[in-house]
RNA sequence: GGCGGGGUAGCUCAGGUGGUAGAGCAAGCGGCUCAUAAUCGCUGUGUCGCGGGUUCAAGUCCCGCCUCCGCUACCA
């Protein structure tokens, strides 16, 4: 048994989620955990909203509401959806907490300490009317390269090369308009070419990694520069230094914030499981094992400058130091990064409401099937293509028809002919053969998940349930009237190799795995749900959070006996097919141009 | 500009460590009727982006090019 950290990206909360998030964070997190989970190891999986930064402020502003407000309600929107989607956190929180103030602000005194943050003079873009530091990205100019009138701060478009605000001819921003101050101000750095040498050492033995992660990250070590850690912002987590601390428009800049939400949510869920040091078994263990998943623009975070901020606590990089209050951390066992979800050819984009929102995916279509989808689909080594027409084929086609189907007569045949779970007699060789197929499958499955595999995982467990589709039809139980004795056995071993598909999609498809179960005649939680509580804080307001009891539930990675003599009622389908016109017209509520 | 990934059957894509090209869908034919008009079998098609190179052997390794997509650390 091993202790499995799981550490999902964190949501920014300053509007609701597409699928396209979820596919890179959170359902190859949720079947990972859950797995590992039902091969009986200790798995911890936090994550939470991240709902500080210049966005939220701006789409605050022009929402008319603070930031706080705002991202209440986008944390709402999101935990519900997260929710309903069934990914299974041990807790899932939000980076307005004190406890994560109180941690942040920890880390940094450390890196501090340890000399990895230094304050320097920077020369950054001020909006006027707000003081905010302005992002790069949310100023706009003449770019002084190639004259190009729509350059954005830190990239012409047009050209290509890589700019500097300050050399932005006629620089205007893009929320208002008005004209940026670029003006020097004090902030802390990153000290981050103290931690090449480290980071380069460790990266070299992360050979399993997947190729683009590990090339990208490799990439990055060669050319690293100290970064800002702050802003001038009134929107973040205060510095934790005397003449700072107090400083209305100075905040730690919130990747920096975000990223340290890993170990700050696990203090949490551990002061709330009752046993405040907890969280440790994940943390200093050096056996433990911790996997990041997110999509591929944040691997840089996770890679590198997280990486850093912990060697810099533990006191490990090139200007050594002591461990911080937190103990020697490990460093990610693996940086799990998905590339992107593309819709009909091209990027999902709120602005030109090319958009598929989760909630109202779920609402529709219900939690497996988007699961499935993007299990089978999804951007897991390069960009895939979400259209409404595979969408349907996938549900149609493959979950409905051979999957539900194969579950539906299986159990239909053995309810009419028996009213209950037959006994095999003698097995023949292709009973034999065919349970040979699915007992191997977990195996072969999980190796593919452990490795994070999941297309390829997916793949063989629905291959074995076209053998057992293929198996009835040649073994043609319903001519068996007269030799009850075969039919049974027939019945019995399609019902076992329908439990251990069962039990091998459960990772992927947790709510039809449990009604399969219980269409089998089983009771009690085999596969267990996420739940929304509410939680509150000393010194903070109530918020809502996702955890769950999983210890409870019966799932567990081998083949189980089922069980004969279990009275079977008469199955209802376990996957609604979607219309047949929605891969032409898309759904009501995010329709398809007829002629785009 | 730098970096990464893709370009394989009409469509969607598999093909870590080189050994006679694969799956699903779509199309056609046939079987079966237990099941959500479900299922099973049979039937094709490919200069594996282009050009070179290494090798007995290259979709797979190396070089160059074309093309699409993405990332580029201050949108996540």
């Amino acid at each position: 048994m091993t202790s499995i950290l799981t550490l999902v990206a964190w949501p920014y909360a300053n509007g609701p989620r597409h699928i396209g998030h979820v596919s890179g964070f959170g359902v190859p997190s949720d079947v990972f955990s859950r797995y590992m989970r039902m091969s009986g190891h200790d798995v911890l999986m936090v994550s939470g909203t991240d709902e500080h930064g210049t966005p939220i402020s701006v789409q605050a502003d022009s929402e008319g509401v603070t930031p706080r407000e705002l991202a209440d309600k986008y944390n709402r929107v999101i935990v519900e959806d997260l929710q309903g989607l069934g990914l299974s956190y041990d807790l899932f929180t939000r980076t307005t907490t004190q406890n994560h103030y109180r941690v942040v602000q920890d880390i940094f005194t450390a890196l501090h300490k340890n000399g990895y943050v230094i304050a320097k003079g920077q020369k950054s873009a001020i909006s006027p009317s707000t003081s905010r530091t302005l992002p790069d990205r949310f100023i706009e100019g003449t770019c002084p390269i190639c004259g190009y009138d729509g350059a954005r701060g830190d990239q012409c478009d047009n050209c290509g090369n890589q700019l500097d605000p300050v050399d932005l001819i006629n620089p205007r921003s893009k929320i208002n308009g008005e004209t940026p101050k670029f003006v020097e101000s004090e902030q802390f750095f990153l000290d981050l070419p103290a931690f090449s040498q480290t980071l380069g050492t460790w990266l070299a033995t992360r050979s399993d990694w997947r190729p683009n992660v590990l090339k990208f990250s490799a990439n990055l070590l060669g050319d690293l520069k100290p970064r800002a850690i702050t802003r001038d912002l009134d929107w973040g987590v205060p510095i934790p230094l005397d003449g700072w601390r107090d400083q209305p428009m100075k905040r730690l800049y919130v990747w920096f914030d975000a990223v340290i939400g890993y170990l700050s949510a696990s203090v949490e869920w551990a002061r709330r499981s009752g046993e405040a040091d907890a969280w440790k078994k994940w943390w200093l263990d050096p056996q433990a094992e911790s996997y990041y998943f997110m999509g591929k623009d944040n691997i840089v975070f996770h890679s590198v400058i997280w990486p850093s901020i912990l060697t810099g606590h533990n006191g490990t990089g090139d200007h050594g130091g002591e461990a911080g209050p937190f103990g020697r951390l490990n460093l990610p066992t693996e940086v799990v990064s998905s590339e992107y979800l593309t819709m009909s050819g091209s990027k999902f984009s709120t602005s030109r409401k090319q958009v598929i929102y989760v909630g109202d995916f779920l609402k529709e279509f219900g939690p497996d099937a988007l699961r499935y989808f993007i299990a089978v689909a999804g951007p897991e080594n390069q960009d895939s293509d979400f259209t409404w027409d595979e969408f349907a084929r996938r549900t149609n086609f493959e979950l409905a028809n051979e999957w539900g189907n194969l579950v539906n007569r299986s159990i239909s045949m053995a309810h009419k002919n028996v009213g209950a779970i037959p006994a095999g007699a003698e097995l023949a060789g292709v009973d034999a053969e065919l349970l040979q197929a699915s007992r191997a499958a977990f195996a072969t499955v999980g190796d593919s998940l452990r490795r994070c595999r999941f297309k390829q995982a997916i793949s063989e467990a629905m291959r074995i349930a076209g053998l057992a589709n293929k198996y009835l039809s040649e073994s043609e139980p319903w001519k068996l009237k007269d030799d009850p004795a075969r039919r049974d056995t027939v019945l019995h071993t399609a019902l076992q190799v329908v439990s251990d598909v069962n039990t091998l999609l459960t990772p992927f498809m947790p709510h039809a795995a449990q009604k399969v179960r219980e269409a089998l005649g089983d009771e009690g939680v085999w596969a267990a749900q996420p739940q929304i509580n509410i939680v509150g804080e000393a010194g903070g307001p109530d918020y809502p959070t996702i955890g769950g009891n999983y210890a409870a539930e019966q799932a567990r990675w081998e083949s189980q006996p089922i069980k004969v003599g279990k009275p079977l009622a008469k199955p209802s389908p376990i996957f609604a097919k979607v219309d047949d016109t929605l891969g032409k017209t898309g759904p009501s509520w995010a329709p398809l141009e007829i002629n785009g």
